[in-house]
RNA sequence: GGGCGAAUAGCUCAGCGGUAGAGCACCUCCCUUACAAGGAGGGGGUCACAGGUUCGAGCCCUGUUUCGCCCA
């Protein structure tokens, strides 16, 4: 091994030996865990979020390998549809081309060869991470199969009634010229102004205030409403409005949907531009008046107005209003305004005709499929969201209008006007209602997400009934980011329900997202990322992993920052640094049952302890308090204690035995270290000669022998060798110097501290006086008193500093006595606290009154000689 | 407007009925031949606030405040 720790050295390599020795494929033999990949956007670049979800992801899967269960992780990049579309139409622009000009084929073709060049960068970069997936299946959204599945499953929708299309209203994004669902509009709360508009009242010299944030839309209104109860307005019901700045005249009208507390009561109705007034006017037949076009222009506007953007058709409506003094009133107003999460810009509801899927009959079989607890979430809270979200689900609406995705498998008759959905997977030749052959596709594509909500079957063959998806449908477990929710988890959930009867995973694990150490989103625009490539390349993949999948509790966001990564920097160059000292030793190694100490039974146990623990927490998907253990059992007990006493023993005679009980520990702490840090561990693991040739296909160690007399006393020793190294920090002896300490053993830990005088001495470095209980102590010393022994050290006259530490000691205990007393005072306390709680409380007056009494011991002899 | 989180050491976070914890930062000592990317110690907390339940409350309940997120 290397005298240097430098991750660069080895990473590549490693990761070629697991591809080498087909780590990723699954073994049949163990229970299946499936797990599918969350597909990876290919326009994607990898940022900090996608080194937290899919190193979580990869490290579930490793563990589970660990346990010896047929591990199938399926990786898998999704089209993007709108990104991609925005990437390709970019360079398109440069090269002074455009979408349209190039036609839909060539387009596509062109998005094709980009996606060929550029769409694997994203899965090279997951390799960089140490994220392991079956790559031979890699699959993308727009391959044949997945693709055939989304026709598939349109078509079966469509025939039995889920999927429609109509003219509704839609979010529409004016820039990218299409329809997002409404998880694709994120609402940010702008400070706007609520506006008053004065309509004439027809036939009278009265009038009716409406109030708007949007102004401009008023060319459109094809009504005012009030609600019906509302005695202000209630005479104006059934009479008509002029409407300012047109000709038209148009009626009030009463329908309970109106907010009798907003603004003046009276709203104005405007169908074609906003979702309430859409309903409204259905109810009251009142015909559209679309004024705004797709690209955010006005039309159907008097002349003036035509081709105006709404930015401009505002300001010359507020000044055309104003002129003519019917704008009454206007104050600040703070709204949310839906924006494209893609391009951020102003999303304008508009009336379109669009695909929709209807959710309602879909959520209802999801929330049973919860209920019963087929499907559970991780951390339990999300169960709750979960549910509230389809309990208020709203209709899909699945149609794009782009040009790159799954062109929508509806075709139009020219003839009759027919919709024709295939029954089967096939592009129909005539038209079965007139027979007519004059057929063309529906422009549109669908929604991304409507092929992604088919991934963990359409990824194994789905429709097809292939050996894959018998053996790995339904998967085991979905670890994604809680951010996707509802865009994706959910939406499997439903989709596989309606498909295959099953619900898709039986798991799912949520976890936060990463912000930067501020607290912050990460984002571009903020420019407070941190690259997680640059950071594997100074730190190493694993102190990035490290950094991200520890240090958190399940769901919680994760602070990502450099520092974090240095720590994790520091706790992988610990790992291969204690390595190195094993591997480096000379001389054969014994059989480790030969090493049959108590510090070699304790350690044995801590083992034990912490591999049980651990396996137990990371089945819970409790990453970072499973990490923790594992991290304790090797830094604190394994490092820091044992491989310190294994140094005075080497040349002993058990040296050999003890050293090869060191390298099979050392190996278990690699096994459980592999799902955080897998490229040093298994680095590591080819230098230390084991039968497995890799960690990664080893055996979670799950060691049955427990040693709890052991374990207690060398606890207890260790207590006590903290006491010693506290006695010299006080009197100001270096560590490192061997300083005289005289001890004197409890009587009934005598033995124990006979025995192990060897093992105190070396770990405290000191060199041990032994004394009873009875036997005349030191004077003039700094004292110690631990369960098993009570320890001196000669300070001379450098002891103020001990006697200011004693009073607090004296006054603290002083406290805690009084109130254990009290406690154990109380009627109430005794009669209902449990029995062993009681005695509890009693053994502790008694411990608490002996450490007072020592305490008041311990001054009186650091007193003693002044 | 509804819902969900969070509030614990200077910072980042664990702990979720029975003696307040970790990492980082800080202070002291130590370049002891695995590791100074390290070791040995130390200081530092009315667990947001107010009520309540309980023999006993960071922990459970009810409010309040502040921050963040989701949905409308």
């Amino acid at each position: 091994m290397d005298s240097r720790y430098d991750p660069a050295k080895f990473e590549a390599q490693i990761y070629q030996l697991w591809l080498d020795h087909g780590v990723a494929k699954p073994v049949a033999g163990g229970r299946r865990f499936v797990l599918t990949m969350p597909p990876a956007n290919v326009t994607g670049n990898l940022h900090m979020g996608h080194a937290l979800t899919y190193p979580t992801q990869d490290a579930v899967v490793r563990f589970h390998r660990l346990l010896g269960e047929e591990v199938l992780y399926v990786p898998g990049t999704d089209h993007a549809g709108i990104a991609t579309q925005l990437v390709v139409e970019r360079e398109l622009k440069k090269e002074h081309l455009t979408r349209t000009g190039l036609g839909r084929r060539a387009f596509v073709d062109r998005v094709w060869q980009w996606r060929e060049h550029s769409g694997g960068q994203i899965l090279s970069q997951l390799r960089r991470l140490g994220v392991l997936a079956d790559w031979d299946r890699l699959a993308f959204t727009l391959d044949a199969g997945p693709s055939r599945a989304v026709r598939t499953f349109f078509q079966r929708a469509y025939h039995k009634g889920l999927i429609y299309r109509g003219a509704y209203i839609v979010n529409w994004c004016p820039r990218c010229r299409t329809a997002l669902s409404d998880l694709e509009v994120v609402h940010h709360d702008t400070a706007g102004t609520l506006w008053q508009i004065a309509y004439p009242v027809i036939g009278t010299d009265q009038t009716i205030t409406v109030a708007t944030t949007r102004p401009e839309t008023m060319l459109g209104d094809t009504a005012v409403a009030v609600h019906p109860d509302d005695s202000r307005h209630r005479a104006r019901v059934g009479q008509m409005v002029q409407l300012p700045l047109t000709e038209r005249q148009v009626p009030v009208i009463a329908d309970a949907a109106v907010d009798m507390d907003f603004g003046t009561g009276a709203v104005k109705v405007t169908p074609a531009h906003d979702a309430d007034d859409f309903a409204i006017g259905i109810r009251h037949q009142l015909e559209p008046l679309a004024v705004i076009d797709e690209d955010g222009k006005m039309i159907n506007v008097p002349h003036r107005y035509l081709g105006l953007s709404t930015t401009q058709a505002r300001e010359l409506v507020l000044s055309e209003l104003q002129a003519q003094g019917v704008l009454v009133g206007q104050q600040e107003h703070l709204h949310a305004v839906g924006h494209c999460e893609r391009c951020d810009t102003v999303i304008e509801p508009r009336l379109s005709q669009q695909w929709f899927l209807s959710m309602k009959p879909l959520a209802e079989q999801a929330l049973a499929a919860v209920a019963r607890g087929d499907v559970s979430f991780h951390p339990d809270r999300f169960t709750k969201i979960a549910n509230q979200w389809l309990e208020n689900i709203h209709d899909w609406c699945i149609s794009r209008q782009l040009w790159w995705g799954h062109q929508i498998p509806a075709w139009y008759c020219a003839d009759c006007g027919a919709t024709v959905v295939p029954v089967a997977d096939e592009t129909p030749s005539s038209c079965p209602k007139c027979a007519g052959t004059r057929l063309t596709q529906d422009e549109d594509v669908l929604d991304t997400w409507f092929s992604s909500a088919l991934w963990p079957f359409s990824t194994l063959g789905w429709p097809e009934q292939t050996a894959d998806l018998a053996r790995y449908f339904p998967t085991q477990t979905l670890v994604t980011g809680s951010d996707i929710l509802f865009f994706w988890v959910i939406r499997m959930l439903v989709a596989s329900l309606e498909l295959t009867e099953q619900v898709p995973f039986g798991q799912v694990m949520l976890h936060g997202l990463v912000r930067d150490s501020q607290g912050q989103k990460m984002s571009k625009t903020r420019g407070n990322g941190i690259d997680p490539l640059l950071m594997i390349e100074r730190h190493g993949a694993d102190a990035l992993r490290w950094s991200l999948l520890t240090g958190t509790a399940l769901g919680q966001d994760v602070r990502g920052s450099e520092a974090r990564v240095v720590e994790g920097r520091n706790f992988t160059n610990k790992i291969w640094n204690a390595a190195r000292l094993l591997v480096q030793q000379p001389g054969d190694r014994a059989d480790p049952a030969g090493a049959n100490q108590r510090i070699d039974r304790w350690l044995l146990d801590c083992v034990a302890e912490t591999a049980e623990a651990a396996r137990a927490l990371l089945l819970s998907y409790e990453l970072g308090a499973g990490a923790a253990r594992i991290q304790d059992l090797f830094w604190d007990r394994f490092c820091d204690v044992y491989l310190e006493t294994l140094k005075g023993r080497l040349n002993g005679p058990d040296g050999p035995a003890a050293l090869s009980l060191a390298n099979s520990v050392l190996a278990d702490c690699l096994i459980m270290l592999h799902p955080f840090v897998p490229f040093v561990t298994e680095a590591i693991w080819q230098s230390l000669r084991q039968t497995e040739r890799l960690v990664a296909t080893a055996t979670w160690p799950a060691p049955e022998q427990r040693y709890p007399v052991e374990r207690r006393q060398i606890d207890q020793l260790l207590d006590l060798v903290r006491a010693i190294r506290n006695l010299k920090a006080d009197a100001g002896e270096a560590a490192s110097r061997t300083v005289l300490v005289r001890v004197h053993a409890h009587d009934q830990s005598a033995a124990l501290i006979q025995e192990e005088a060897g093992l105190i001495a070396h770990l405290a470095g000191c060199e041990l006086v032994l004394a009873g209980e009875g036997d005349a102590v030191w004077e003039k010393a700094l004292s110690a008193r631990t369960d098993v022994a009570d320890a001196y050290l000669r300070v001379g006259e450098a002891a103020s500093q001990e006697l200011g530490r004693l009073e607090r000691d004296l006054a603290t205990l002083a406290e805690e006595i009084g109130r254990v007393q009290g406690r154990l005072d109380s009627a109430d306390f005794l009669a209902h606290a449990p029995a062993a709680v009681v005695e509890k409380e009693r053994a502790r007056l008694q411990e608490l009154a002996a450490k007072h009494q020592r305490a008041l011991d311990r001054r009186r002899l650091l007193q003693g000689g002044q």
